[in-house]
DNA sequence: AACAGGTATGCACAAACGTGCAGAACGGAG
DNA sequence: CTCCGTTCTGCACGTTTGTGCATACCTGTT
């Protein structure tokens, strides 16, 4: 009786057989008058698209020790990725972005409007985003990516268009250099009404999602190092005492950016305005993005903090490792 | 550095590597220093636990024509289970329930008070019902489960037993008759503090959950023939043209149920009471109780049902069956 | 009608998984 | 310390599931 039907409306039926009455595929194939290989093939297809959306809830007493103590500490919503502290940088940073993207998804939801940065967290995170049906969600860039060598319209656009696919989403690009030269350039652009278009939009983001820069990282990220600052911008870096940033706005220890020269010129959002958005999701792997971190913290950049169990320790417990620079004292809260 | 860690802790940590990272069971072995074994073990608790929730979001464009159609014609949320027309009536009952005890777990949040009725099919739901972690919930039986061969205790407090235990909740029994033989004795017990305290709580609900009984059904339900009912009850109810019940309470096929004597002595929920109840999930399998099922929907007694495919295909078009006694037309909307 | 390019299907094999069973580890009670 | 009952663990086996490949099937084009 149920004859032919549209591939997205097996993929359902097979889906509830297979996760809602727990029948074997075998058994589903045969309801299906098929072969049990494509109700395997369906079922893939029902995760990938979306359709099946299997989330962990860990319930306060069960959540680890770790993620409750970050959890008060910092005021976020912590969510701690297991990983062995042997694995290396780049399997780690895989793991977290995996993780990550699972966890980002049910945040998101209809008519959102969805902040993304650029960099490699974000770049390895976009690649492993699970679908999600919304209707009218828009993502919008953060920062721009053009530099000396190239526009990185490339670079960030990959990234942009991954997201957008995931969640069907409209994407905005923000075509403009990460920092310019001249701050007043930047004042100009920023009255031009095409760059006001992105702007407003970024204005009215209900999430963003970023990873953080560390400006003392073992390996410096991508802003460091990829053509972007010259020495002149270093020096003024380290002499403002700037730990890291966020979308190439930076801040120092405590939270705080004013009279930073750098953010005059940079394309990334006011931190004011991000601080605004109600959902700031905040991807991190790697211990040596640490200082970088406890900065983004104490501005209270993030809402929700996703990080790999190894950094997770370091940041409670600074004693276990060398890379405590700073006592929570210090720390001056700038959140909202 | 993870040293040993609770049976719960571990659970978690098994199920964020597998279901979020995608780790084979035997990498996590490897991680977490154990057998494959008991890795599948782990992430067996875990779901069993409710720690892992696995949904199904059907968007409204892939949700088959047969459960848009439903949805619109009788304003309730429908699920209808995939089963193929040829099984018998016990294996589509399970399956039914199978998922039903699924869609039902997220509906469920802390503090809510979850009325429950008796029968063969909150029975067999009762004995599917995955678990899930809340807080200050409690479990009402909504009508007495006496006859005249048994109090029904042991029977309907089985299934109570069973949803106190999957949602952590307080159980609360209500030891009256099904049925009393005097109105009156029933006025008087609905006085009595003992009960009142059943009733306000049932006046409290957030959920109710119950299947129907159709006077008419091949193999006519418990209450039909399990010594509830005498044969001048059985005539009475023909008489005022009843078609089935919920909890007991009995109504006609536009919904009404004033009159209906029997329902005087009735241990059930006043079906006005049940109508201000938040959600509704009625749970139906077999086609045999059509004409229950549509009664009960004119009556508004759902905000969500759960039946099998077969039966939600005979609903929409009763021409492909023999089952066509009333057309919609005639249905009076009770619902508030 | 023939064809090309793409997609969907089933087979067969390899990988991943669940579970009964036997032994190890644990935790009181004597 | 020893005993016994319970729980936990890993092994081995059978089952279930993922996937490369060859074939069948579309769909639009010449």
């Amino acid at each position: 009786m149920p004859a032919k039907r549209s591939a997205a409306s097996q993929s359902l039926r097979a889906a509830q057989m297979y996760y809602l009455q727990d029948l074997t595929m075998d058994a589903i194939a045969r309801e299906l008058r098929t072969s049990r290989s494509t109700v395997s093939r369906l079922l893939s297809a029902a995760r990938e698209s979306g359709l099946v959306q299997i989330q962990i809830r860990s319930p306060q007493d069960s959540a680890p020790e770790l993620e409750r103590a970050l959890r008060s500490r910092f005021r976020v919503d912590v969510h701690v990725v297991p990983v062995l502290d042997t694995l290396n940088e780049a399997e780690v940073l895989e793991r977290v972005c995996i993780q990550a993207a699972r966890l980002i998804s049910p945040l998101v939801d209809s008519s959102a409007v969805i902040g993304v940065a650029w960099g490699s967290t974000v770049s390895t995170l976009s690649r492993h985003l699970t679908r999600k049906i919304t209707h009218g969600s828009t993502i919008v860039q953060l920062n721009g990516a053009g530099n000396t060598q190239t526009t990185g319209i490339t670079y960030a656009s990959e990234i942009m268009r991954r997201f957008g696919n995931a969640y069907e989403a409209k994407v905005e690009q923000f075509p403009v250099p990460a920092f310019f030269d001249h701050a007043e350039t930047k004042t100009l652009m920023w009255d031009e009404r095409s760059v006001r278009r992105i702007l407003d939009l970024q204005a009215r983001m209900t999430m963003a999602i970023f990873g953080v820069g560390s400006i003392d990282a073992d390996i410096p990220s991508h802003v460091y190092s990829g053509g972007y600052l010259d020495e002149t911008d270093l020096d003024s870096l380290s002499a403002g005492n700037v730990v890291g940033d966020v979308a190439t706005v930076f801040f120092r220890a405590n939270g705080s950016s004013d009279g930073i020269a750098m953010n005059l010129r940079s394309s990334g959002p006011d931190l004011d305005v991000l601080r605004t958005v109600r959902r700031r999701v905040c991807v991190v792997s790697g211990a040596s993005k640490i200082s970088g971190l406890r900065g983004a913290l104490a501005a209270g950049l993030a809402t929700d903090l996703i990080l790999d169990e190894t950094t997770a320790r370091i940041l409670v417990d600074p004693d276990t490792a060398g890379a405590a620079e700073f006592s929570t004292a210090e720390h001056r809260d700038y959140s909202s």
